[in-house]
Order: C-alpha cells, then structure tokens, then sequence
RNA sequence: GGCCCGGUGGCUCAGUUGGUUAGAGCGCCGCCCUGUCACGGCGGAGGUCGUGGGUUCGAGUCCCAUCCGGGUCGCCA
C-alpha cells in the first residue's frame, strides 16, 4: 500500500505585508490581511478602517478603483485586500490605502451589542467582560494587552541578560505555601489536591539548582475578596536568587527589572502607550523605607491614628505613595522590615530584631505589587521556625528536602502582572488589565 | 460577607414635589453629504422602567423583599 505524505518544511514565504511596514511601500501595491473596522460612507467614496495585527490603517473606498462594490463590506469582515499604497497628507500615517480587490473570508452573523469601534467604549466594566472576545477587538483595549506583553518580553530579556533560568514549575499541587483557607482543593485521582498560590517553593528548590531562576505563570487564590485590586486567577512573576549577602540585592534587581521593563516599553510599545495616553514612570533609584517608620510618617503627616501595627491599609498605601512622591518624587517606593508575624514561615527573620523580617513590599502609585525578601537557608533554622509556628514538618518534606541538603544563602520576590499593568496604565481596577479575569462572580467567559 | 451607591430601548445615561402618548447620545434601518478620523445633516424603527409584593384614584418615581452590578472594608500580588 503506497503512503501519501507531505513534508512540511515551515512557513512558507508570504507575500502579505505588515501594517507596521506599510509605510515602505508608498507608490506601490500590497496584499494585506485585515478586518473591516469601521466604514466612513461619504459621497462617492468611503473611508475603510482596516484592524491589522496591530495598527488600525486607513484605506480609501471608491468606486472607480476598487473592482467590488462597497456593499461586499461590512464592519468585522475579515479579508484579503489588494490595495495602492499612496502618499496622503491628509491621513494621519502620511499614507493610506487605495482598495482594488477585496477577498471576504468571513463576515459576522450579528451586530455586536457594544459599539467597539468608537474612540472610547462607552459601556461599563461588566458588559466590557461579558463580551471581551469581541470587546478585545477595540483598538484600545487590544493595547493593554499589546503593553503587557511588551512587560514580560521586556522582563525576559533582563532575566536572560542577568544569568536567570526561566522554570516552568506545577500547579498542581500537594500543598500550598502560604497556607491558610485561600487555596482551590481539587480531586486527584482520589487524592486530595491543590491549585498553586504561588511557585514559592519550586523556585526556592531550583535556586539550588540553576542559581538564578524565574517563572510567569499563573497563580490560584481561592479568597473571596472583592475587590478592585485581587483576582482569584492572576499572572505571577517571580524570581528567586542565590548567593545573596543581603535581601537588599533583590530589591536591586528588581529595581533594575523595571528600569529594564520601562526601557523595553518606550523601545516597542511606543504606538500602544500613545493610544492609551500612559505615562511610564522615570526611575532611577527607588527610595526604601521601614515599615514600622512608614506608619509612624503616614500617622505623623496625615494626622490619623493607627489602627493596624502589622500591616497596611489601602489607604495608607495611597498616602504613602503620595508621600514619596512628594518628598523622593518617585513613584515606586519600598517597604521594608515587615513583621515576622505577618509574613510566611520561610521568611527569614532579622537578627538584630528577630520581630521583623528581612523583606519588603514594593508599591508602585499607591497600589502594593511585589512582595519579596531573604528566604531561610538553613536547615535546623527552618524547622525551628516550622515547629514555632505549630505546623507539622511532615506536610513539608520535600520541601525540606532542599535544606536538608545544602541550598545558598537565597530570596527573591514575586510580582503581580495584572497590577503592575494596571497602575501603569492609571486604571482603577486590575480587571482591565486581566485578559479573561477570574473572581468571586466570574468564571466566563 | 459588612457598609454606601445604582439597575430605564442593543450600549451609556436623563427623567423635576407620584399625574396624560417615558426622553437624549451612540448603535441599527432609509435618504443626503469628495477628505473623514467620536465625520456631519434629515427621517425612522426599537422600552412589560431588574424581579415579586405593597401603599395610592394613579408608581420609572414612595415602602418591603429579592436578584444583579459598581465602590469600599477585611485579605493580599
């Protein structure tokens, strides 16, 4: 029996062009490949807003170049075009599109119920979710998104640049490490299992392998907290080194992430960051600060009491901000020194003040979005603090195993993505900056 | 979950001390407009006012319950 096969050898050329390389070919002909975003019909010709990968583009409809008539477009069409590319002062980009041939491919069965090619959305948070697959589509919207890929590329180059390893650790797991009630349970095989709340101990068990290691992945919290700020499914980036002398290092490395981040971003998502009108912040040096003299200050300068000697309120979080910016004018500032109460079991603990941890938060325009520092390294130290704390070593065995076998004095930190997106692009909810978010009342779509 | 605010055409909202056929903008349909970029102009269709109960001669409007949404607090990234 003879056997038909086919090779695939890879993409094969394309003769399709780029929106973002129209530009080249002023005078000339192109195929592109768009869907109709918005029709302007004027007198005897029309305007036709073409949403390619990226830009959305002019073209010129009329009857005497292009070889269909105009009725064969619709709004959210998606074709082939063959069009002139002409010099056109008068548009925007310098240039525009002259449509000669038209090749429909799909075309929608229904109107959308959200006017998404408009220059703001107009409608509220809830439909905006409810319909985000067509929603997505408006062009501002699709450069949030567009901005917080620019963020993780922008990360991974610094990562690379800086020896880290990126890791892909599970979700799965066999218990949780921050423990409490926060954590989804699931059925595994007839075990009992959970959803990751972070890659905390993965990454503490590959700094002992790789050194320096990070991961972008996603992280499960089962709280129901209902907030502008939290999801119950979130992007986490973390990273965790060793070797380190001080948890002072990781808040260099992080500040140099982000001066990475922002660098990337000016460099590749200057088209995204003008349509949305986002200012990225300067940063030099991020200014640091104890956490037990930020409430004192917070207190002091804003005259109100405290109320919370062990953590922050959101409100305190926005005063201090403001503070910061007015004092240092920065727009990050780190709190450092947390209480060991307050923080996890691995956290180390300072010892010229055992009630205080060497960690710290990072808030960035008055919202928190990294928490991180020293992680135990030693052995009999862990399992000290692990019997202080009243859990049982046992669930931790393998955990453990790290330290019982040699690992680097090590830390590290772990971001939220929605949140950094979030407040770099002013937004007053995380949801905004959340493809498909997860919450309390949202598991669709 | 507690507290505060809201639910009126497909979308976003207005609706005066309860009073006749509930309005606007966007979208949709039709007509007009050689250069718009939130295009513009004229006309049209489209609403059991979240749901259930109550007060009243009369409820979008007042009361109770309930559902849904937004904000905020707890917790956190």
């Amino acid at each position: 029996m003879e056997i038909e096969m086919k090779m695939i050898t890879g993409i094969k050329e394309t003769k399709y062009v780029n929106a973002e390389e129209l530009g080249k070919y002023i005078g000339g002909e192109v195929h592109v490949k768009a869907s109709i975003y918005k029709i302007r019909r004027m007198k005897g010709f029309a305007f036709v807003l073409l949403r390619t990968s990226r830009m959305v583009v002019q073209s010129i409809y009329s009857a005497e170049e292009a070889s269909f008539p105009l009725e064969t477009l619709k709004e959210e069409c998606c074709c082939n075009i063959r069009a002139r590319v002409v010099l056109e002062e008068r548009s925007r980009t310098g240039y525009e599109l002259h449509l000669l041939d038209v090749e429909v491919l799909t075309e929608p069965e229904e109107i959308s119920p959200i006017v998404i090619n408009g220059k703001q959305m107009n409608t509220s948070m809830e439909k905006l979710l409810d319909y985000r697959p067509i929603t997505l589509r408006n062009d501002k919207e699709r450069a949030i998104f567009k901005i917080q890929n620019g963020i993780t590329d922008g990360m991974r180059s610094f990562f690379a640049k800086e020896g880290f390893t990126e890791i892909h650790s599970p979700k799965i797991v066999f218990a949780g490490a921050e423990g409490g009630a926060n954590i989804f349970k699931l059925d595994y095989f007839g075990k009992e299992a959970y959803l990751a709340q972070s890659p905390q101990f993965y990454k503490q068990m590959m700094v002992g392998v790789y050194e320096r290691v990070f991961e972008i992945g996603p992280v499960f919290r089962a709280e129901k907290h209902d907030t502008s700020r939290h999801l119950n499914e979130y992007t986490g980036v973390d990273f965790e080194m060793g070797y380190i002398e001080t948890f002072e290092e990781i808040m260099q490395m992080e500040t140099e992430m982000l001066k990475a981040v922002m660098e990337w971003l000016r460099k590749h998502c200057a088209y995204e960051l003008e349509l949305l009108s986002a200012t990225l912040p300067e940063i030099e040096e991020i200014p640091a600060i104890r956490f037990s003299e930020a409430k004192e200050w917070i207190a002091r300068e804003c005259n109100r009491p405290i109320r919370d000697y062990e953590d922050f309120e959101p409100e305190e979080e926005k005063l201090l901000s403001e503070l910061v910016m007015k004092k240092f004018e920065s727009e990050f500032v780190f709190v450092t020194h947390y209480p060991s109460k307050k923080r996890p079991f691995y956290a180390m603990d300072d010892s010229e003040n055992p009630e205080d941890t060497l960690s710290f938060d990072l808030l960035f325009r008055g919202l928190e979005i990294t928490t991180g520092g020293q992680r135990i390294h030693g052995y009999r130290q862990q399992m000290e603090k692990i019997i202080a704390r009243g859990m049982d070593p046992d669930a931790f065995e393998s955990y453990l195993m790290m330290h019982k076998h040699g690992i680097p004095p090590h830390g590290g930190m772990g971001m939220g993505l929605e949140r950094l997106t979030s407040r770099l692009l002013m937004q007053d909810n995380v949801r905004y900056s959340t493809l498909f978010p997860r919450d309390v009342h949202r598991l669709t779509p």
